[in-house]
DNA sequence: ATAGGGTTAG
């Protein structure tokens, strides 16, 4: 006789929890473990517990449940149960749970103060931290470098980042992680150059170590050194994981570094990184961001459905948003409703900066409307923003002042920016100068405050006013940052100031402006725009001064240097400016070029004559 | 089972 070799139910229910990576699967498992009452068995319910509990798998209420059911938990059971309410929207819970678990004479074990500190971490509890590190010492955990190290994140990111660096200092046995808390600690607190100085003296860095000061590099605006960063990472014998990628990706948006972008996509399919919803988002917005909506849309049709979470419909939009396609971003707004999946606030941002580029003002005013309606989401300053810049853009001047009176907050100065830009567009130099004197005034650290103050005076014909706006700047010593347009050319970036002469290949850059010039003066009667400079020069020094722009030098090195029918890319740091608008449409019309221009905040694709900001700007 | 990640107005 044979009798099957079957695999006792204990057995066979732990390789089931062993493999279980959702919630349904995990209520499957715990029908059958409750019919072979095998829950009593404390491993497997440990084990269930730990599952019910995890960040990816588990839901805190189905847990809290299950927590109930047990009669006296273990320690384990206790970590599971407090890691669970301090990932929560509730913090403060895992708190009240540690009493309960106190109470219950269970003892402690490494896992216990770490899971409780990332509570008040979460809640920036520094004086909870402090009765936690108190209990640290008296339980006998004071050596333990699990707790230690969930100490000094604490501290770390609760602005005591000096404080964390006394404890380091005195752990003895610190670890990999002890030396990663204080890289990212300074980070977070501001403090790029330490963070630095850390990563250098720290004796074996691993990968977390190469990405921690990354992604603070990208977080503090040193995008290009990030980018570096992840050459010498690798030639130190890393790979890149999917963190590392994330972040780089996210600098290649910020520069528009479209080439590196497109190198760390290959990377990621050609070494098996798994583009999971993370990695799909920032994939999509490095293309949206580097001027290529078209990769951005096949990467995101590429994606499972279940990947498609709100943040990647919203930087969808948004693409479309920034590229002067407003109708779309409308479309994908419905199709992303049409999927079940609920519009947050930044999705609103994002759809109503596609109405105010787009024009489409009663669209917006409609979409502003159903936040709170439809939704439930209170407006923020961010949506006033946009929705001044709507309808001031569409010359309702006064509906923006209605709006912006009847506001719940404090206008801030982005609100009296956007006003003031529309004062600027339509013409309405008094009202714009009046805000334009408060700006300065209340945001004095800006230099874009004081241009935007000067130039509305000179347009008056105030000369001398706007020379004594532009003195004060000075006087005050304003950082002012300088026109710089950037090109690739086979992976070498050139790039250009204004005014600037040291590119090996000026004379022939400065040949070409000529050349470009004279045929649209002669072909299209264009003459350059002098009249919005704010300079107070003669009328030719102003040409050359206008000819000069760091984006026509760009536009010129382009045209020298690749074939000609290729599109022509440029990144520019601060907003173009209306001649050059003008020399660009003009370019792309009598050169028979597509010139696609990122400026301060969004793209101007240049075809035939026109541009797709359709001359909104 | 403690450390690092994507979307935000002008």
């Amino acid at each position: 006789m044979f009798t099957l070799k079957a695999e006792s139910p204990l057995q066979s229910t732990w390789t089931l929890l062993e493999n279980c990576s959702n919630m349904k699967q995990l209520k499957q498992i715990q029908a059958q473990m409750i019919k072979t009452a095998i829950l009593s068995e404390p491993k497997l319910a440990t084990k269930f517990l730990t599952l019910c509990t995890s960040p990816h798998v588990g839901d805190l209420l189905y847990a809290q449940r299950v927590f109930n059911g047990i009669t006296s938990p273990n320690t384990v059971m206790w970590n599971a149960i407090i890691r669970a309410y301090s990932n929560s929207k509730e913090p403060e819970l895992a708190f009240l749970l540690y009493q309960q678990m106190l109470s219950s004479s269970v003892p402690h074990n490494s896992y216990t103060f770490p899971f409780l500190l990332k509570a008040c971490r979460n809640l920036s509890a520094l004086g909870e931290a402090l009765q936690v590190h108190g209990l640290v010492i008296k339980l006998g955990f004071g050596s333990d470098v699990f707790a230690l190290n969930a100490l000094l994140h604490v501290y770390a990111l609760c602005g005591e980042i000096r404080y964390a660096r006394q404890m380091f200092d005195n752990i003895p046995e610190r670890d990999a992680v002890s030396w990663n808390i204080m890289i990212d600690g300074y980070i977070k607190s501001g403090d790029v150059k330490t963070a630095y100085g850390i990563f250098l003296d720290m004796p074996s860095k691993n990968v977390v170590s190469w990405t921690s000061l990354i992604s603070g590099l990208v977080e503090a605006g040193l995008s290009v050194k990030a980018l570096s960063l992840c050459y010498e990472m690798q030639n130190a014998g890393f790979e890149l994981d999917g963190v590392a990628i994330a972040c780089l990706l996210t600098a290649c948006a910020n520069l528009g570094a479209l080439d590196q972008g497109r190198w760390l996509h290959f990377y990621v399919l050609n070494n098996g990184v798994d583009v999971d919803r993370v990695i799909g988002c920032a994939l999509v917005n490095m293309y949206v961001k580097c001027g290529d909506m078209e990769e951005a849309l096949r990467v995101f049709g590429k994606l499972k459905g279940d990947q498609k979470d709100v943040c990647i419909w919203t930087a969808m939009i948004d693409g479309f948003a920034i590229h002067g396609r407003g109708m779309e971003a409308l479309e994908w707004f419905d199709l992303m409703r049409r999927e079940g999946i609920r519009p947050n606030s930044i999705t609103f941002t994002a759809v109503l900066r596609a109405c105010s580029y787009g024009g489409l003002v009663e669209e917006g005013k409609e979409l502003f409307k159903s936040m709170k309606c439809l939704y439930n989401l209170s407006p923020s300053i961010e949506h006033y923003g946009c929705m001044v810049d709507l309808l001031g853009r569409s010359g309702r001047l006064n509906e923006a002042k209605e709006l912006i009176k009847n506001m719940p907050m404090k206008p801030n100065a982005v609100i009296w920016g956007a006003f003031l830009k529309a004062c600027w567009i339509h013409r309405d130099f008094l009202v714009g100068s009046q805000i334009g004197a408060h700006l300065v005034e209340v945001d004095s650290d800006h230099s874009g405050r004081y241009i935007q103050l000067a130039t509305i005076l000179a347009a008056q014909g105030k000369w001398k006013e706007a020379a004594v706006v532009r003195l004060k700047m000075k006087n005050l010593g304003v950082p002012i940052s300088p026109g710089k347009s950037s090109i690739t050319l086979n992976g070498i970036v050139h790039e250009f100031l204004a005014g600037h002469q040291d590119h090996p290949q000026m004379e022939q850059i400065h040949l070409k402006l000529k050349q470009i010039a004279e045929r649209l003066r002669q072909d299209e009667g264009y003459e350059p725009a002098t009249k919005d400079l704010l300079l107070d020069l003669e009328n030719e020094d102003k040409e050359t001064a206008i000819a000069q722009h760091s984006e026509k030098l760009a536009i010129a090195f382009g045209l020298i240097n690749t074939k000609p029918g290729t599109t022509i890319r440029v990144v520019k740091n601060l907003r173009i400016c209306r001649d050059c608008h003008t020399v660009a449409k003009l370019v792309s019309q009598i050169y028979c070029r597509e010139i696609i221009m990122r400026d301060r905040v969004r793209f101007h694709h240049f075809r035939d004559g026109s541009c797709s900001c359709k001359d909104y700007w």
